[in-house]
RNA sequence: CCCGGGGUAGAGCAGCCUGGUAGCUCGCAAGGCUCAUAACCUUGAGGUCGUUGGUUCAAAUCCAACCCCCGGAACCA
């Protein structure tokens, strides 16, 4: 009855800065998703990576004045071990400089060759003399044609809107170096999107479980009509083209200082991974890769949306039509910090490794998937984070568990059906939960694990069992076993979202659970008798008004 | 310019597809309770649903125009 289910998580540029917006938008929702799975008995494969190539790194590495080898040396175990850290439950994180990454690409891009849905193709590039090397359009600056605006860039105008082709502006300059450049040919291979049009309009068609605005923005995209698009660059960081394995009249000139670009070759990386995996594991990929019985998801935000949602597809179909293209694309808005959007350079940031050692995992866990931008851009504001910490995670979900656990302390409960009304409710709950977590809906997930604590609250208020337990310790003990029968009910549902403090629980009632029970509320109803309350301690700790004004200095403005 | 998203009480959001004078959480105020991390429970105050028009007996919800914010195959989740 296991099903395999595949979670591909988008690539981080290896050198950038893993902020609580990564977190935020992937990380967080795709591990809670793996968890989740995995807790009620499926066979998950969740990899992702340290994405290597691309402009960034290079020009990090320019910056640092090193190589990009020495940046990827240096960054990607910095990665590793913040996703371990952060309880991101991979089974493979990689990156995309590996030999292994390289040879898949490679044969994808042969495959897709001999498929006919590469060709190649001469066109003007913008070329900087005093750099010796191409532009991409966008690091190009210079004069609208058409509005006179003159800081318009190599592609488009801002101003206008223009779209601008090589040449067309004027003046044109590096906006790096400020220094002029030219037009200069270069040959490189082109993948055909025209050709995959009423293909990827047929798969669009058959998605179900795609966020209403993502398959708007798709469609979108559909429908302006998909152009050809260069899948090489005048490079030297990158996977190199197979020149050696190209029939002689496919090859290109040059193709020794080419390489294939990132937008083509990251996503294999799922793929590759899968490989990497297998290998390393002793299992066979095909598993998750050509069978009917799969299911794959993706996370990621919303700038990589059609490189997911069009060219990823695409790109498996244009290598195997067998192979399984993607189901769920689980796409996140952006999340702001205090209003504005995060930015390194400008200061506007907050690390995940910071966060999490100053406030705790599963607070920061629980408030990112409270605020999660899952329709539209949410925001992060520490006054927020501190009242909901507060007011939710602790006064609601920790408090109910406190006072239940000591109260019945010392308890030793019977076997028996908790009250009829109580359990119904509760089984609504956890019915309604799971349905969230299935559906990829976190947000209302955590605000239906938050009801039931509510619920609780609102249970121990109003049978006062306090007062009963000198007086009827008969009546005392059947409140207290509700209530308990209630804490597991949270322990069950909290176990993908906060999954320390799942285990902390566990600890002080006695009792685990291994696995997502088939009828959750029968077995949690056997538990009951075999929770014994050791020592009780609060699950999260309180936080200080201070820490607003505190944390909110640091970001600079 | 174009494509997509958003604009609903002090804050964060749901409702909009399938019209019937507004709902949730937090905050705020009052009361209750004391097992609990000044927590918990109850009640209440607070909104011309971005703007302007249109359709309709009736619009947050449908239509049109406009304004503001975010994203869009450079970098960036």
């Amino acid at each position: 009855m296991a099903k395999k289910i595949f979670i591909g998580v988008a690539w981080p540029y290896v050198s950038g800065d893993i902020h609580i917006g990564h977190l935020a938008g992937y990380l967080l929702p795709a591990d809670i998703f793996a968890r989740f799975h995995r807790y009620i008995g499926n066979d998950v494969l969740m990899v992702s990576g340290s994405d290597c190539f691309g402009t960034p790194i290079t020009v990090e590495a320019d910056k640092q004045n090193t190589t990009p080898e020495e940046i990827v040396k240096k960054y990607h175990p910095k990665n590793v071990e913040l996703f371990k850290k952060l309880g991101i439950s991979f089974d493979l994180y990689t990156k995309t400089d590996t030999e292994n990454h390289k040879k898949v690409v490679q044969d994808f891009f042969i495959k897709a060759l001999e498929r006919e849905y590469i060709f190649k193709k001469k066109t003007d590039q913008y070329y900087s003399g005093s750099e010796k090397r191409f532009l991409p359009d966008r690091y190009v600056v210079g004069t609208c044609p058409r509005c006179g605006y003159e800081d318009a860039r190599g592609d488009q105008c801002d101003n206008c809107g223009s779209v601008l082709h090589p040449g067309e502006l004027k003046d044109a300059k590096g906006n790096l170096t400020g220094k002029p450049v030219t037009l200069k040919q270069t040959e490189h291979y082109f993948f055909n999107w025209p050709q995959l049009q009423k293909f990827l309009e047929k798969y669009i068609s058959k998605q179900k479980k795609w966020r209403p605005w993502v398959m708007n923005e798709t469609k979108g995209w559909l429908e302006k009509g998909l152009n050809a698009r260069a899948i090489t660059r005048d490079l030297d960081w990158g996977v190199e083209i197979p020149t050696d394995r190209i029939p002689e009249g496919m090859r290109i000139e040059g193709a020794e200082n080419k390489r294939i670009y990132v937008w083509f070759e990251a996503v294999i990386g799922y793929l590759s991974a899968s490989i990497e995996w297998s290998g390393k594991n002793n299992k066979d990929w095909k598993d998750f890769w050509y069978n009917e019985k799969v299911e794959h998801a993706y996370f990621m935000g919303k700038d990589n949306l059609v490189f997911h949602t069009l060219f990823w597809p695409g790109e498996l179909h244009a290598y195997d039509e067998k192979i399984h293209l993607p189901d769920s694309l689980i796409i996140n808005q952006f999340l702001n910090l205090e209003g504005n959007k995060f930015s390194r350079s400008r200061g506007i940031t907050i690390d995940s490794n910071y966060i999490v050692d100053a406030y705790g995992l599963d607070p920061v866990r629980f408030y990112l998937t409270l605020i999660n931008p899952e329709n539209a851009d949410a925001n992060f504001s520490w006054a927020d984070f501190v009242g909901k910490t507060n007011d939710l995670l602790i006064s609601n979900l920790g408090n109910f568990i406190n006072r239940t656990l000591t109260l019945a302390k010392g308890l030793k409960f019977d076997k028996g059906k908790p009250d009829s009304k109580l359990e119904q409710e509760v089984s609504e709950i956890i019915a309604m939960s799971k349905k969230h977590l299935e559906s990829a809906e976190f947000r209302k997930y955590v605000e239906s694990i938050l009801s039931l604590s509510q619920l609780g609250n609102k249970y121990l208020s109003e049978k006062e069992p306090w007062f009963l337990k000198e007086k009827n310790a008969i009546k005392f003990k059947e409140i207290m076993s509700n209530s308990i029968f209630m804490v597991l009910g949270l322990l069950l549902l909290v176990k993908p979202l906060m999954p320390e403090s799942a285990e902390k629980i566990e600890k002080m009632i006695g009792v685990e659970i291994g696995s997502w029970p088939k009828k959750e509320t029968d077995y949690l109803i056997k538990l009951i008798s075999e929770v014994r309350v050791g020592e009780v301690k609060h699950l999260f700790n309180k936080l200080e008004d201070e820490v607003i004004e505190k944390e909110r200095s640091k970001i600079k403005k």
